[in-house]
DNA sequence: TGTACATCAGTGAACGCGCGTTCACTGATGTAC
DNA sequence: TGTACATCAGTGAACGCGCGTTCACTGATGTAC
């Protein structure tokens, strides 16, 4: 008697966009961007290789999706810390805290949303919007921080270049918190961040 | 009568390992870090591809030696920008200067020098050193500013992560120069790093 | 000065691999009547 | 309520590709005598 083959999933999935989404971050998260192939993703969804090209257009598409999605946790986790300051210096330091802080926990993400190829994500139209959307957090709290919420722009692009370049660096392993007396990459980035934000301006 | 086969290169190459090198960089340069297999290396070298694996270990040796070339000329480059200057400001922005001229000009060899992978290139011990050297140079140059000649570590970090943060935003796409009326990436990094060290400190 | 020979730096073919993507297909769903 | 059928979301096999690396080899070099 032959074995009945257990069909353990439906043959239609119903929410494979979203499982697709989410087994590709689970891979982000755990094996880093060059291990996030189409297939594996595909694999790791429990569904065939070519499916995913019922909802995503090729592989750039699913990649898009991800990091868009990226810059939504990335403002939200933002305006998160900042809600519980009142301080408009304080809420800048927050809405910073949170940048380094996403960028030390989502290493892959990260390097996706800005461009882990050589020409980069960050450029694409598509995800010009989400991008914006999230710097314009930081601009908002830089304004408030001045005189009639005026914003200086190279004030605050020079704090997104501190909190980008300092978040980069850790990662790249070009910096060892231990050699500054931190327990932590996000420590020791704070601390940047602090130095920077209560000596001047 | 067979054509006589013309045997354009000598057999033995001769210096080959630095061609090889120079050969990387320039598909580095012509076609990013992505196009950069051993294959096309060889190729360009005028070479089989085996060839290279007498002159390094294997495809991270070769990268290696060509960060390790990258660190060493980014290094030069800070130290000829600052011979101009003699007021020690002066010469501290001179030294972002470069180091962000460095980068816009080569933005693959700059991404090939922070890990352009996974696990990054810039934590291999191979790296540290030329690292450590071109970081020095800055630090010296933070250090004559200040009072007997004193460091203080977080500054120097964080004007660090200020050129690198710039630097990435700009080749990642992230920032687009003219929306803040820069001419060229390069003029915006420039005003961004005056705006720094020119306000406060 | 000439010759034997060890050493070295190349060749070219092949290995196995994982990739993005395509294609003809089939099973499930839902709508019209 | 039941049935025919269009539509949709899967399958699985295959495509061609470029990759890093290995291997047995061969041509050139240089040294010992």
């Amino acid at each position: 008697m032959p074995a009945q083959p257990k069909r353990l999933q439906p043959y239609h999935h119903g929410h494979l966009r979203d499982a697709l989404i989410r087994a590709a971050s689970g891979i982000l998260e755990n094996d880093g961007l060059s291990e996030l192939s189409l297939r594996r993703v595909a694999q790791a969804a429990g569904v065939s290789s070519a499916a995913p090209y019922h909802h995503f257009a090729d592989k750039k598409a699913l990649l898009d999706a991800i990091a868009t999605e990226g810059f939504s946790t990335l403002r939200k986790e933002m305006l998160a810390r900042m809600e519980k300051e009142t301080n408009p210096r304080a809420r800048t330091q927050a809405c910073g805290i949170a940048y380094i802080a996403f960028a030390l926990h989502h290493p892959a993400l990260f390097r996706l949303m800005f461009g882990g190829n050589d020409q980069p994500l960050a450029a694409d139209a598509a995800l010009a919007e989400p991008r914006r959307l999230t710097y314009d957090v930081l601009e908002q709290a830089v304004a408030a921080e001045s005189s009639k919420g005026r914003l200086d722009p190279l004030t605050c692009l020079g704090l997104w270049a501190l909190v980008h370049g300092i978040a980069k660096l850790i990662l790249e392993g070009a910096i060892r918190p231990s050699e500054y007396g931190a327990k932590s990459g996000l420590a020791l980035g704070v601390r940047v961040l602090e130095h920077r934000l209560n000596w001047d301006r």
